[in-house]
DNA sequence: GAATAAAGTTCCGTTTATCGGAACATAATG
DNA sequence: CATTATGTTCCGATAAACGGAACTTTATTC
């Protein structure tokens, strides 16, 4: 569909900026013609997709709100992993993350930060590779083979840092030796300095519904937090996986 | 557009519903062929705003996460406000609200609950009608005479209760006639037995960004709260105003 | 477990919604 | 005031999207 790709690739240039764009910013940021961008912006508009501010620039609209807010509000992973992920970041100090599968990739679906200055942050809704990130890893070694082959296959493994694992064999052998507990270790794969420590979040049926993951800068981390960290996360995991109803029919 | 418009309807519909929606479900509920239903749908998921889900249903997807992410990351008027809009949630102990003004009409921009069970609750990014809500009449007093007419033209001023304004020479009078301060109030003209006190936030040029108010349901409302309350909402909206930057340059 | 109904998916000729070039209007810039 | 950048309107051509019909798969009923 030609016109959500526009949509998309518009929306995706306003909410990318600071202020918003004007029509001359999409021209020379998409590759759609100026008729089509003035036209497009204006149905959006009228969707309230987008709103135009007082210098003719435009933003993000409320109808994005209203969609999100609607998500947030209602979606179940979220809305009971919330305060689990506030007392693990509590717990831990670093920043934490969720992440979703959803059948074909992950995603971060919520994040606590640091207090720190320096900390990670990624952008909400953006996806997560597989094979490079903590939570992606312990996603990934809770699939059928079949399913992890597609994953290779399809996505390349591609490189993100020199320490990113791109070789199946190499990978398939990393997924193996999780560290106790079945929790995954990442060190910088996925971003230079940045290590992980994360744990899956499997359904009733034993299925992954997303993971759960610690993130920190390598200069932070210290070898006696470890211990604390792990047990952190596993009691997380668990507290989150009985409130959707994993061992027995509790809640 | 057509494609924009069944794009909308079909998130809205998903978003809209607990547990999101089959295809079946969006063909009962759109007046879209089942065919394009399934095609769109499809596109739809391609692009992240939809997922399925293991049951096969629609539910909304994390593109969206992604661009309200972002939207509510940058925009200036939301992070400034939240501080703001916590210690008055805090002062008053019912629902506040900041509405936004869009050259058009006026949002839900965000909303801080109150703590009793019964509370008023609008969906965020949802349109706010400007002549039957306190904010709206707030940003509606402040736009020229020329705006205002045209806004009631373009509405009709639709009726939503027995207590709606839907007469423009009674509302221009209504606005005229405004509590103490610059603040509006407004009884049960929007939704039976809800009252809310409202203040405009204005720009350096005396243009409405939007507006503040507090909500409450009719019974728990007690005369002698109205000082301290009307206070408390001045109080608010002069710091918000200060910390956009109107009365000099501060901050 | 066969029969029936409902939901989901694929195919393909038709049509209409979208496309973009060109010309025009308006606002910024030097 | 000339010049450039930006925003807007018009309209005929075209390909992108449409939906009916047929088909497959999954659920329901007896």
């Amino acid at each position: 569909m030609q016109a959500l790709e526009r949509i998309v690739q518009i929306l995706d240039v306003v909410s990318g900026r600071n202020d918003g764009a004007s029509l001359a910013d999409l021209v020379r940021e998409t590759a759609i013609s100026k008729t089509a961008l003035h036209r497009i912006a204006g149905d959006l508009r009228d969707s309230r997709l987008l709103i135009r501010d007082r210098n003719g620039r435009y933003q993000p609209g409320p109808k994005i709100l209203e969609w999100s807010g609607l998500f947030r509000r209602d979606h179940v992973l979220l809305r009971t992993a919330r305060p689990i992920l506030e007392s693990l970041r509590k717990a831990v100090g670093e920043t934490v993350h969720l992440f979703m599968y959803d059948g074909t990739g992950a995603y971060y679906l919520d994040q606590i930060e640091s207090g720190h200055a320096l900390r990670m942050t990624y952008r909400i809704g953006s996806r997560a590779p597989l094979h490079s990130t903590g939570g992606g890893k312990a996603i990934l070694a809770h699939l059928s083979c079949a399913e992890r082959r597609r994953y290779y296959r399809e996505s390349g493994l591609p490189r993100f840092t020199s320490k990113t694992i791109t070789d199946p064999a190499a990978l398939e052998e990393n997924l193996a030796s999780s560290a106790p507990g079945g929790l995954y270790r990442e060190v910088g794969e996925n971003e230079k300095d940045i290590r992980c420590l994360a744990a899956v979040v499997l359904d009733a049926a034993d299925r992954p519904l997303g993971a759960i993951s610690i993130t920190v800068p390598i200069y932070r981390y210290r070898e006696c937090d470890q211990p604390d960290w792990e047990a952190a996360l596993l009691g997380a995991k668990n507290d989150l996986e009985c409130k959707l109803g994993k061992h027995g029919e509790e809640q």
